[in-house]
DNA sequence: AGCTCACATGAGACTCAATATCAATAAAGA
DNA sequence: TCTTTATTGATATTGAGTCTCATGTGAGCT
């Protein structure tokens, strides 16, 4: 099934609307690869003459994110990024560069078992977790 | 040492100056404990009658901030918050009910080792990191 | 104790990402 | 095609945090 088949389903089976402006901005973040904010893909799209507007992008970001098709990521300097989930796309988390802004994707399967038993020692159920480390070239 | 000559010290130490605001909002949060933001902090001693400006509580927790006197936290809710750091105070992670929004702490050294080790196998140096997990009770 | 002045403060203007408003538009089912 | 109702675009608004600048004050010096 096509990404976009697959746009529509979720968004059908959800109740939202299958509109040009989401197929859009999912195939916009998807196509640019890595991790984007609202703005950045905003103004890919006005650059390609695309008419979506800035309340738009927001909008449906939010809808993404909220139907597990993209990933958000803050890394605390006031603008949130995101990421599309492509389907191979497995969990990971990020180590930002604190001197080039470098964004490095780690996966650590021990790290992940260790939280879940953290969890569960104090009573509670894991769902989800925010994991960056922010470092600097040696 | 009290806790008031530190603050002193570290201030004057750094080319500050030891202003009774300073020392105001230092001892709030101290008092206050927990994590708490600008915003809590400024109403906790507004209510005490306490004469300082909203521009000032978020400067000071700066100041406080950059001297390791204190810890931020974001949890992405839009708001930081601030916990004091005490003198027996050691790293500590947070865990985050999405219910009722508590904050539990927790510490473990075998996720702090592999921490390091990740950054050191992709040729970094960890710096800081950002570890949180949000969970529910069981 | 008094003098000096660079730093700190208070009040409010300002920034900027994100959200809300609302009239106009257009999916999607009948 | 018609009808309903979510979505969009343009713009106003929100709110945490920052900046400005006139006034105040900590602290070194005499
Ligand atoms: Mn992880
Ligand atoms: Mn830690
Ligand atoms: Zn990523
Ligand atoms: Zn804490």
């Amino acid at each position: 099934m096509d990404t976009n088949t697959k746009l529509k389903q979720i968004l059908r089976n959800e109740g939202f609307r299958y509109t040009p402006q989401r197929q859009m901005v999912w195939n916009e973040l998807r196509n640019m690869g890595g991790h984007h904010d609202c703005e950045e893909i905003y103004d890919e799209l006005k650059g390609k003459g695309t008419r979506v507007s800035r309340a738009t992008v927001y909008r449906t970001i939010e809808v993404l994110a909220r139907n597990g098709l993209i990933r958000k990521l803050e890394v605390g300097d006031g603008v949130a990024r995101y990421e599309a989930k492509e389907d191979g796309n497995h969990h990971h988390d990020h180590m930002i560069c604190i001197e080039t802004g470098d964004i490095i994707e780690f996966y650590n399967e021990e790290l992940e078992r260790l939280q879940e038993e953290i969890a569960e020692k104090h009573g509670y159920e894991l769902v989800r977790h925010v994991h960056q480390l922010f470092v600097k070239k040696k």
